[in-house]
DNA sequence: TTAAATTATGCAAAGGTTTGCGGAGAAAAC
DNA sequence: GTTTTCTCCGCAAACCTTTGCATAATTTAA
C-alpha cells in the first residue's frame, strides 16, 4: 500500500511540460507565467508533492545539517546549551545530528568522523576532557566544514568559539566570600589541561590579590570531576594547615559531592565551611544544603551564540572565499546567583 | 585553498579505467580483478577518497538516520534513554537526528514533519504529553517510515512501542508501603491521558485489593508535572479527610516537589509522611529527603531495545512486504529500588 | 588450435533536483 | 509589415554513486 513519493517529475508528465517549469515555478522563480504557476502549485498541492530532500541536498552539496558533539548528555549544562542550539538551528532550517563523546577522545574522533561523512554543514563542539589530540579538528578545516567551539575549548589558535566569563565568575564568588568575611578560601578546580580550569585559577587568584590576600597556590586542588576526584579533592583541602573557611568549587556536581564529603568528616556546612559553585542547577535547589551562590554561564545562550556563528560561517563560504579569516571569540558574561535560603 | 574532495570519477580517470570498476574495487566486490582492486584501494587511500554520503543516500533512497523526538532533554529520564538509543544507532552505523517536543503538540509536528523532509529511515519518538491529535504519527506510516513509541505512548492500535511495566512496578511501591505498615497510601498520578498514568493507576488498585485494603479513588489525585500542578494535587491529598501516611508519585521530580511542599505544610517526612517514587533519578541521591525507594524503568535499556525493534523494522521493508505486520509491544520489567540511609 | 567457460571490465541508466542557455512565441517599437 | 524586445518555457548537463547487462579478455577444456 506503500505509495511512492510524488516527484517533479510526475507532475511534469500530468501537466505536459517540462520539469524544470515546474521546478520554477514551486521556487516562485520571475522567469515563470502566472498561469502555469497556478496550475503547477495546484497539482502539487493535490498530489502532496514534497521535495525529495536527499536529491537536493545532493545536488545543492548541503544538507542542512548540522552536527554537535559533546561530552555528556545527562549534564544539564549541556542539556541545557543544546536547547539553545536546537532552537536556533529550527529557526533557520537546520537540524541537529547528535554525538555524545562520553569524555573518550577515541569516540569524539570516531563520531566526528561519521559526521563528516554524512556531509554537515558545519560543527558545534564541546571537547572531551580527555581529549589532547586536536588533529581531528583540523582535519575538518580541510573540508571546509566550519567548526565552533564552546564551553571546553581546545588549546589551539585560529579556532572559533564562544564560552562564558570564568574570570570574572571567579571574581565574583571569591569576592563574594572575601565580603562575607572568609579569609583563607580554598578552590576545587576541574582537569588542569581545560581552558576553563585555567580561567578560574585565574580568577581567583586575580581576587586574592585585588583583596590584598596572599595568593596560596596549595589552596587550589584539581578534581577529574568524578565523585572519588572530588573525595581526594576535599581530603587535601581539610587537611591543609590553612584551614579554609570557604570552598569555590569547579561546578554544582562536584559542590553537592565535596557537600557530601564535608559532612562526612563531620564538619558543618555553612558554620566551619561554605560552598560556592559554578553552574547554578536546578539539581541544587532540591539539595540539603545546597551552596550558598553559584555562578549562572548561561547555557542556553552560549548554545545560541555558537548556532549563530556557525550559521554565519557556513552562508559566508559561498560568497567571499579566499579572504582571511576573521575568528569569533565571543565571551558570555557569567553571573553570581544567591540561594535564597527558605 | 579548500580541495575538492576526491570522486570515484576522479579515480578513474587517473588509472584509466571506468569508474564502475573503480566502485566496484571500493565494495570487495567478487568481479573484480585481485590487480586492478589493489591499485584502485592503493591510489584511493592516496588521494584520501571518502564516498559523498549524500550521494549515496540520495541513490540508495537511504539515509542511515533515525530521528528521535522527545518531551525535554534536560529530564535524566530521557537523556538516558538516548544513550541506549545512540549507542546502538552507532553501532549499526546510524546516526541520530534529535529534536525535543518541550510537551508541545505544535513542535511535535513541527519537527516530525522536518524529519520526514530530512528523509529519516525511521523514528523514535516519545510524545508531548499534550499530544492529543494522532495524525501526524499515521501519516508516517504512510510514507513507510516505521516508527517505535517508547515511555510516553498514544493510545492507538497498531503501533510498536516499548515502555516499563508500570504495573508490576507500582505493586512493588504500594506492597513495599503497606508492609511498612502504611494502610492509607495517596498517589500523585500524572496526566489522566498518558498510558502510564493509567496503569500505575491499575497498579495501585491492584496491590490494594490484593491486600484487602479498599480502594479509595480520591486518593489518586493527578498532576500535570509541574511544580504547582503538584503542589495543588498535594494539597487536595494533605486536607483529605483519611490522612494518607503515605504518598506515591508519579517521578522523582515529583516527589521533590512534593516533598518540599509537605514540608512547607510542616509535615515530618519519613516520620508523618512517607514517599515512594518513580524513576530512582541521580539527583536525589543529594537530596535532604529523598523518597524512601523509587522504582528504577531503566531508561537506557527502552532505548536500547526500541532502536533494535526500529532497525529490524527498516530493514524488513526490503524483503518482505505485503506481509501481514506483527507489532512489537516490548514490556521492560521495572525495580524498587531502597534508597539507603546514610 | 579452437571452442567453451570463466573472469574482469565497461556502458549506460537511474535516482530527483537545480540552473545556464537557447529558442519559440508574443508584445512592442519603428 | 518588419524588426526589436520581452516573456515564458524546454533542453540538457551536473551532482556521485550503484548495478544489471553486455562485452572484452583471459583461462580452461577439448
Amino acid at each position: 500500500m506503500e505509495q511512492k513519493p510524488t516527484t517533479i517529475k510526475e507532475i511534469a508528465k500530468q501537466l505536459n511540460i517540462s520539469f524544470s517549469t515546474v521546478s520554477r515555478a514551486l521556487h516562485d522563480h520571475p522567469n515563470i507565467g502566472l498561469r502555469t504557476k497556478l496550475r503547477v502549485q495546484q497539482l502539487a498541492k493535490e498530489l502532496h508533492y514534497e521535495p525529495n530532500q536527499t536529491a537536493i541536498f545532493f545536488q545543492q552539496r548541503k544538507t542542512f545539517t548540522i552536527g554537535v558533539i559533546i561530552p555528556e548528555l545527562a549534564e544539564a549544562f549541556f542539556s541545557t546549551s543544546i536547547n539553545g542550539i536546537e532552537d536556533t538551528a529550527e529557526k533557520n532550517k537546520y537540524t541537529v545530528l547528535l554525538g555524545q563523546s562520553h569524555d573518550s577522545e577515541e569516540r569524539e574522533k570516531k563520531i566526528l568522523e561519521t559526521m563528516k561523512q554524512h556531509r554537515v554543514d558545519g560543527v558545534i563542539i564541546s571537547i572531551s576532557k580527555n581529549t589532547v589530540n586536536y588533529e581531528h579538528f583540523e582535519s575538518l578545516k580541510k573540508y571546509g566544514i566550519p567548526v565552533v567551539f564552546f564551553d571546553r575549548i581546545p588549546k589551539m589558535s585560529d579556532i572559533h568559539y564562544v564560552s562564558s566569563n570564568m574570570i570574572s565568575g571567579t571574581l565574583q564568588a571569591v569576592s563574594f566570600l572575601i565580603k562575607k568575611g572568609h579569609r583563607v578560601i580554598g578552590m576545587i578546580n576541574g582537569p588542569e589541561k581545560l581552558l576553563a580550569s585555567q580561567e578560574r585559577k585565574e580568577g581567583y587568584q586575580q581576587s586574592m590579590t585585588k583583596s590584598r590576600l596572599k595568593f596560596d597556590p596549595s589552596l587550589v586542588v584539581n578534581s577529574d570531576l568524578s565523585l572519588t576526584g572530588t573525595q581526594l579533592a576535599m581530603e587535601e583541602l581539610l587537611s591543609s594547615k590553612r584551614k579554609p573557611t570557604a570552598i569555590v568549587t569547579f561546578n554544582d556536581y562536584v559542590a553537592l559531592d565535596a557537600i557530601q564529603y564535608a559532612q562526612k568528616r563531620k564538619r558543618k556546612i555553612n558554620k566551619d565551611i561554605c560552598f560556592v559553585s559554578f553552574a547554578n542547577l536546578p539539581i541544587s535547589s532540591y539539595s540539603a544544603y545546597p551552596p550558598l551562590a553559584s555562578v549562572e554561564q548561561y547555557p542556553y545562550i552560549q548554545g545560541q551564540k555558537a548556532t549563530e556563528i556557525l550559521l554565519e560561517l557556513m552562508n559566508k563560504n559561498k560568497d567571499e572565499t579566499g579572504q582571511k579569516e576573521v575568528y569569533y571569540k565571543i565571551i558570555v558574561e557569567s553571573q553570581l546567583v544567591l540561594h535564597e535560603k527558605k
